[in-house]
DNA sequence: CATAAATACCTCCACGCGGAGGCTTTTCTG
DNA sequence: CAGAAAAGCCTCCGCGTGGAGGTATTTATG
C-alpha cells in the first residue's frame, strides 16, 4: 500500500464520473474533500453517503449524481488522500527500494483512517460484484509490483541487494508485507513498523559487504 | 493467516455465547455450516442474518438468539472453517517454520470464500465499534507472531535460519507477507502463491551452507 | 411427575443504508 | 438564442441489522 509515483494521470477523470462543466469538478472535489472529514472523524462505516451529504447539506441522492455508487466514491476518496500524500512527499527519493516501501508505509498510518479505508476497500474488491474497487486493486496492485520490480532489478544490478531472487516475487512479497504489517500495527501499534520492515533491507543485503 | 495449532482451546465457548444444554451447541454448529455454505455462495455481503436464517427455515431473530451480532456470527463461522482445516492437517509438521506458513496459506486459498471472510473481518475489526472481530484479531494475530516467532528462534538455533535477524521481527513479517499475498493472489492469480512465499525461505537460510 | 428455568423460536418495529427514477435549473455550444 | 447536455437535488423504495416483547417447548431437578 503506497508507493510513490504510480499514478501520475491527472487528466484521467478516474474521480467521479461524467462531463465536466469545471463546475461540477470543482463540485466533485469539495464532496471529496468533505468526505475524508467525515473519514477521518468517524471511520469507515460512519461514512455513509447519508452523513457525507450532511456535512455538505444536500440529500445523500445529490451524491449518487456525482459518483456511481458509495464504493465509487470511497474509492475516490482513497485516491485523493493518497495523491495528497505522495505530492507532499515527491522530493524524497531514498537509495533504496525497500526504504521507499518503508517511508510510504510510515506515511501510511499517520494518516488517520486510511489504512482503514485501505482494508475495506480491499475487502470490498474481493466482493463477486465490486466494480470500482476490484479494478481499482488489481490495476494498483500491478502497478506498485512492477515499479518495485524495476526498482529491485536496479539494485540488483547496482550490488546493493542480492541477486539470487527474483525482483518480481520479493516486490510482490514486499507489498503484501507492507499492508500487512500497516494492519497488525493498527491492532497492535506496539510493533515497529519501521524497523520491521526494515528488516527486508537486511534480507537482501548482497552475501558479502566484504 | 492461517498458522496451526495458535487455538487449541476446545473447551471455550467463543462460539456463540450462552449455557450450552449440548442441543443448543449442536444447533450452533448447525448455524454456522449453513453460514459457511452461504458464504461460499454469496460472498460477504451477501451473507445477511436474513439470508442464513432462510437457508435454515427459520427467521433471523433466532440466529440473534445464539449469537450476539452478525460480526460475531461471521467471526465463528471463521473460526469453525479454519478450525476444520486445520483438524485435517494434524499431522503434517514440515521442518522449517517457514514451510508451515506456506502451507497454511495454499491451503487458505483453496477454501473458497475463506480470505474474503478473513478479509472482511480485518476491515470490520479496524471499525471503532467493532468488537468481537476486533478481540479475536488482536489476540490471533498475538498467538501466530509468537508461535511463529518461537519457531524462528528454534531454527536459529539449530542454524537452519540466519541468526542476524530479530525473530519476533521476522514472525510479524511473514504473518503480514502471508497475509497480504493471499489478497493478491485473489486478485491476481497468476501469482505463484507457494514459490513467492518460499523466496521466504531463500532469504532467511544461513550465509553460508558450505 | 410437577414445575421453574432456560431454550428456541416468532412477529413487529425502529432506524439506517444504497440506489432508482424523476424533476427543475444552469451551462455550454452551434 | 435555441436546445441539448449537464448539474443539482429530492422523494420513494427495498433491504439490512438489531432489538423488544411475546409464546411455546424443552430440560434439569426436587
Amino acid at each position: 500500500m503506497g508507493y510513490v509515483d504510480t499514478m501520475t494521470s491527472d487528466e484521467a477523470p478516474v474521480i467521479g464520473r461524467s462531463g465536466s462543466y469545471a463546475k461540477g469538478v470543482a463540485r466533485r472535489r469539495e464532496i471529496l474533500d468533505r468526505a475524508i472529514e467525515v473519514f477521518t472523524e468517524r471511520g469507515a462505516d460512519g461514512t455513509s453517503l447519508r452523513r457525507i451529504a450532511q456535512a455538505l447539506g444536500v440529500s445523500h441522492a445529490a451524491l449518487l449524481h456525482y459518483f456511481d455508487s458509495r464504493e465509487q466514491l470511497l474509492v475516490a476518496v482513497y485516491e485523493h488522500a493518497e495523491a495528497r500524500r505522495d505530492e507532499a512527499n515527491a522530493q524524497h527519493r531514498p537509495a533504496l527500494a525497500t526504504d521507499v516501501m518503508v517511508r510510504a508505509a510510515v506515511q501510511n498510518v499517520e494518516v488517520p483512517g486510511l489504512v482503514q479505508l485501505y482494508s475495506t476497500l480491499v475487502a470490498a474488491s474481493l466482493e463477486a460484484d465490486s466494480t470500482a474497487s476490484k479494478a481499482f486493486f488489481t490495476h494498483r496492485f500491478e502497478a506498485v509490483r512492477a515499479a518495485l520490480t524495476e526498482d529491485l532489478a536496479r539494485d540488483q544490478a547496482a550490488g546493493l541487494v542480492r541477486d539470487d531472487v527474483d525482483p518480481a516475487r520479493i516486490a510482490a512479497l514486499i507489498v503484501a508485507a507492507s499492508d500487512g504489517l500497516q494492519i497488525q500495527w493498527l491492532l497492535e501499534p506496539s510493533i515497529d513498523l519501521q524497523e520491521t520492515l526494515r528488516s527486508f533491507t537486511t534480507l537482501l543485503a548482497p552475501p558479502q559487504p566484504s
